[in-house]
DNA sequence: GCATGTGAAGGAATTCACAGCA
DNA sequence: TGCTGTGAATTCCTTCACATGC
């Protein structure tokens, strides 16, 4: 199955297999079978052993799987073996709790700037982030930036993101309400927090 | 195509179609067509005609849609339609930004309640609820809570979710990296930031 | 015996192409 | 003519069942 193309659905789950790989591994856990990992996150065993068979031969039959060598063999498919610098831009309270969310490390990914276009907010610190203007953000290309967050209302979501793509940014993650376009080579992300909740009525049984 | 099984693809569109249509409904928008509907959601207009028409004939040929028609249908078939309250547990970062983030009442939904453990934050007062202690959550019952949003760490994401289907919740958004386990009927969707910008380097072209 | 890896089967969602209506 | 609605074709993803290796 090496040579195939690989589903998006598959590149989907990889990043729930490194965390919980990370969990296990620091628990002290050398080894670890589909089954048992796939009880862990909800899923089949079947389905985690086809995604990793995409790439190539990852575990022991009758032992399961090595949880150090796991761990980097999925680093290496997602790139995530060397690590990567985010900008953020926009920090109200939803950049602000990104910025102090904890698990972006756990993938090597580092937030080292954070904009805004408010002057009252432009010069303070938070998490150890000076905040700076906005209009300033093309110095993020000497900072070897390649990963952007947008966190600004929608209708500043396209300008900020045209920014981005200038300063040079590869890929774009956008907590905005707006659909974002860029050139076809920069990869946007979306995520729309209202939306998810908007769909769980859909699903409950009658009260 | 009216009497078939509903693509859960589909359901996961409606609220952004939903949110488009409600901001055309304001600018005075009486009509719209797939096609332009397609071009400010980045979809293609078959995707949106087919996703519509698993639920009845909401358009007019030759002309579009009727933007006050739809959004009354797509409110109805996500169960909008009827407001709903929500309970939110762990007022850290993420919680807070959470509890101010404005785009819930667009859909009709309503952060009525919010808990914590930690005793310096119950009593205090955010976005006119005050933080009340994480052991007394069982009184939603009586205040007809049915959604509810975790907020918490991770190991402390499973007691909560155990806490709130006791307490009448019926869907649950689980920002915590944990997959939690409940009854078949009570609905979960999990949202983990970290993962979707894990996956970006993937999709990015090399530097 | 136990767990992986994978072709093949089955199922689900997207895309196409066009009939039908305003 | 312009746009919807939808069977049919296609593409994509999941699940199965079992051969293979420890």
């Amino acid at each position: 199955m090496r040579y195939h193309k690989i589903p998006d659905e598959t590149i989907r789950r990889l990043p729930t297999y490194l965390r919980e790989v990370l969990v296990l591994s620091e628990k002290g856990h050398e080894k670890v079978s589909s089954k048992r990992l796939a009880e862990f996150l909800g899923i089949n065993p079947w389905q985690i052993r086809k995604d990793f068979s995409y790439f190539g031969d990852f575990g022991t039959p009758g032992v399961g799987y090595d949880t150090s060598k796991l761990q980097k063999e999925i680093s290496k498919i997602l790139r995530l073996d060397n690590s990567h610098k985010a900008v953020l831009v926009g920090v109200g309270n939803l950049g602000s709790a990104v910025m102090a969310y904890g698990e972006f490390g756990t993938y090597g990914l580092d937030i080292v700037a954070a904009f805004d276009k408010d002057h009252k907010k432009i010069g303070k610190t938070k998490n150890n982030i000076t905040i700076e203007d906005v209009s300033k953000i093309s110095s993020i290309k000497r900072r070897k930036v390649d990963l952007g967050i947008i966190a600004v209302p929608a209708k500043d979501a396209q300008a900020v993101a045209d920014d981005m793509v200038k300063a040079g940014v590869k890929g774009i993650l956008n907590f905005s309400t707006r659909h974002i376009v860029v050139q076809k080579k920069i990869k946007v992300i979306s995520i729309d927090i209202a939306m998810d909740l908007a769909r769980l009525p859909y699903y409950m049984s009658a009260s």
